[in-house]
DNA sequence: CCGAAAATTTAAAACGATTTGGCTGTCTGC
DNA sequence: GCAGACAGCCAAATCGTTTTAAATTTTCGG
């Protein structure tokens, strides 16, 4: 059914229907109750490719999924979708080809200027991420999921990833902890580098000696994750509690500690980030694992509000949001084992 | 820059500048090549949704993501994107929204009616499934991964889980083991159906009744692995092997395995089927899990593969393909232990 | 060289909506 | 009673392509 057919069964011009239905203020509350009770009944829908053609807009979001097809992805479109389910818009997803070998800031470009989409958000960004300015060069609107330190004016969501460390590591302490490994992510990315800048806060603090060997970086994996905590435990004296990045990352060093015959949550303390995963859940680990917790999902709903606030013309420098993370402390974090017990110098 | 603006830059008329960028044989082959490197130097490249409007195509394939953020999601895209990097298709991701709560098969109807997409990709279906009716009575191409017993013609990809199931059931019940219990997806979907049956083929073909206290159907989460294995274990006599449905799942079953202090390997011989994820491998587990092994990347890439065939015409019931699942033995599978050992009454 | 057939190219008509600018009739204030 | 404001509706232009049908040019056998 189109418009044009739509509107002489109505006994209106195809304009007044097109005005009815956008909810425009020239046309009579009786007359646009009528065309939307008929574009009900009738089923009449407004073509989207017309749409789109003649508005300019593309109707859906891009989101660009990382190279190794990160787990976390479906879980934050969910939240996008919640969000985005009574508005007209799409997600528009565009995986990295694993082989593609195509420079990523290319794939930027062509998916700004492919007229696709309407606004893009990124993930994972860096404190100079050239897809920042990029994307503000090419004047396509863009939300930063995570920080970038540019100076390129952009709207971003954010969860306080330095707040979050910090007062885990803190609370390790408190617990009189004073060699914490940290399993962190992928060295360069803006996230790591605030939950490296909370985790030697937190050290500063009380005045522990800050030592490169027990911090490592990299990918979050359950693999990774073993290696790294073996490689830790392997030292001497080696440390007594793990900050860990990520959940898939925690178990690996549950197994790891396991592999040396000890026992999480008496002889090592971990607390982990938690991205809240339907599949995998820091209370079902044995022993519970303490987490500090945000929402990815609802990360994802609130991302795509923010969107389309953009889209509507907020400017982007004001859409900055960071959240606070919650430290929920279950089995897996215990004070330190008395014999590994060294004097606190500032105590 | 539009195609009229174009087409008079290189002197010719849009016709013949649409045509040669289609590859259509009206054109000679040196306007072609002409035309092609000037589009590339002025930088053309038509507008998606006039294109769309014209030609009543969507350029997108949609996939609807299950109601849990499913976190396999990602990989199969991923393999999508592969195939559908040098084709102008786009993946449109339409995940069932939490609360929703709207029906599902409406959702379907919606995006098929919505003009949003040419084919559409179902995931995890039931024997009897309604969305296959639905959308073969709308009129939509659709492409199932998995398959369905409904007379309706489709055309399908999937992996055959009967074989699989069947000849690691074998072979725990070669290495001696006769109490072998299940770990199976959510009931009513074809591929625990299949699954089932694999089980069930393999005890029958060595005489080893059937015990339905052995078979457990759910999520795949790591809790739920957990969970269900330790109620087998508490059963007796115990089983001596589980054969379970997804790594997430094994994660919970070693760690059921552990708190019951018992073994992986030895006491307990554990299969999981491994769609291959990089951030958790089964290589990597302590001890190495044996699998049945399919790539859901490669999948992801071979259904785009085949929903390109049949956008281009090729017919749904031509379409059928079962792929061969590898068994790969590692560390988790061992012969029963002796004092379990009950004599084969067909041996 | 001619004329028909084949090879190229083109003008103009879709595709299905939104939106600009204009038109009609009713209401308001004086 | 009238000018002006305003509410409500409409005709036609527009978005940027593809494609149909027709026109032009080239090719080639006789």
């Amino acid at each position: 059914m189109k418009l044009k057919e739509f509107a002489k069964q109505l006994g209106l011009s195809p304009t007044t229907v097109s005005r009815a239905l956008s909810g425009y203020p020239e046309v009579s509350e009786k007359t646009r109750k009528r065309v939307a009770e008929e574009a009900v009944r009738l089923g009449y829908r407004p073509n989207v490719n017309a749409v789109r053609l003649v508005t300019g807009r593309a109707g859906a979001i891009g989101v660009v999924m990382g190279r190794n097809g990160e787990f976390q992805f479906s879980e934050y479109m969910s939240g996008m979708a919640e969000r985005l389910d009574s508005e007209d818009i799409d997600i528009l997803v565009t995986p990295i080809a694993e082989q593609g070998g195509k420079d990523e800031s290319q794939l930027y470009s062509r998916l700004a200027t492919s007229g696709r989409v309407d606004a893009v958000i990124i993930h994972s960004p860096m404190p100079k991420d050239e897809r920042i300015a990029l994307l503000h060069r090419l004047g396509m609107p863009f939300l930063v999921h995570g920080r970038s330190e540019t100076d390129v004016p952009h709207a971003w969501l954010d969860i306080d990833n330095e707040g979050a460390v910090r007062r885990a590591t803190s609370h390790l302490i408190d617990l009189g902890h004073r060699r914490i490994a940290m399993i962190n992510g992928r060295a360069g990315l803006t996230f790591s580098l605030h939950r490296d800048q909370g985790y030697r806060k937190a050290l500063e603090q009380r005045g522990i000696p800050f030592d490169p060997r027990l911090v490592a970086h990299g990918h979050f994996t359950d693999e990774l994750g073993f290696r790294f905590a073996r490689s830790f435990l392997e030292q001497s004296p080696p440390p007594t509690a793990f900050v860990v990045g990520s959940m898939m990352t925690a178990l690996g060093v549950y197994r790891a500690v396991r592999s040396f015959g000890l026992v999480v949550g008496r002889d090592i303390s971990v607390i982990a980030h938690d991205d809240v995963f339907p599949y995998l859940t820091a209370d079902n680990m044995v022993p519970s694992l303490s987490t500090t917790r945000s929402s990815l999902r609802a990360a994802g709903a609130r991302s795509a509000d923010l969107v389309l606030q953009l889209l509507s013309g907020r400017p982007a420098t004001e859409i900055h949001e960071l959240w606070p993370v919650e430290l929920i402390l279950r089995e897996s974090t215990g004070p330190v084992p008395h014999s590994d017990a060294i004097p606190d110098k500032a105590g």
